[in-house]
DNA sequence: ACTTAAATCACCCAAACGAATGAGGAATTC
DNA sequence: GAATTCCTCATTCGTTTGGGTGATTTAAGT
């Protein structure tokens, strides 16, 4: 049922409802005018009668709050790129991107050498053709660039 | 103004209100009484009056209708720690967080220097508080452990 | 068979980097 | 006012890094 007809619907009601109990007071207003004050306490009936039917409407009537909740739920972050096509792109080598992820790790270039079973000097070529490649002049410059390009974690 | 003193100030203000017209009423009512069907005309302004009391303060108690929304926002990830605690536990000053930055960025010391305008000896000399601080021997490590601390994005 | 690309290594040289140390100035704290 | 911290700069010395160049081997593709 959509609100708008409720809402007449309940105009409805409350009109009937209003005639049948001014009728009931009609009819009744001799049993009770021989009482002194008795227009007072009728008063106060139908006050308190139409105060609970103007809170029921106006309950009825009243828009809802809308409260806006956020809720944060952590997301597992997925890499951006598993960098297959800007490796290619690129032309880096594996053998150079495993250069790049020691080279990332902080190691030097004669640790990145025994890590890899090479002589200094191939790891030094590793990574000149790396800048190149990267277009980059510094090591660290590489390792910002390359997980910019998500090619290292 | 708490919604407690309010609700309670306004049952007052209602019996106050309802004393009132009470009162007047019983006041006029030798006025209206000559005049045949004056009851009726009576108890539909007080039955008037009090729906409107009545849907007023249903509106005011009304509570709010709670509804939930799920709302989808993109938040940047990454501050796995704004680093405040971690970055006064290893001392490590504002000026050499800037310097980290930079390093960060593949900047050279000379860089470094003339972007914080200090000499290359200044920034040697914070990298060299750094590399203590952050215990470790190269830049590269000095980046890769910042990260990994949260020390930078 | 020829070409190409990748990986390996070498040598030389210059620039950048890092360690160690000292020191002055400014601000803050005790 | 003494101590501390931070920022600044300097000097010296040894290490690391990067550029340039060239060479060999292997694998893959034409």
């Amino acid at each position: 049922m959509t609100r708008k007809a409720s809402k007449v619907r309940m105009v409805l009601l409350y009109g009937l409802a209003l005639g049948v109990l001014l009728s009931v007071m009609a009819w009744s207003r001799y049993r009770f005018m021989v009482i002194d004050h008795a227009l007072e306490a009728y008063v106060l009936l139908v006050a308190i009668l139409f105060v609970g039917v103007g809170i029921w409407v106006g309950l009825r009537w009243s828009a809802p709050v809308i409260v806006e909740k956020t809720v944060v739920v952590s997301v597992p972050v997925v890499p951006l790129q598993p960098a297959p096509q800007v490796l290619a792109q690129l032309g880096i080598s594996s053998r150079e991107l495993e250069v790049l992820d020691q080279l990332a790790q902080g190691c030097s270039n004669e640790e990145i050498a025994s890590h890899l079973f090479v002589s200094t000097n191939t790891v030094k070529t590793h990574l000149s053709n790396l800048y190149a490649k990267l277009d980059v002049k510094r090591r660290t410059q590489a390792v910002d660039k390359a997980r910019s390009l998500g090619l290292i974690r």
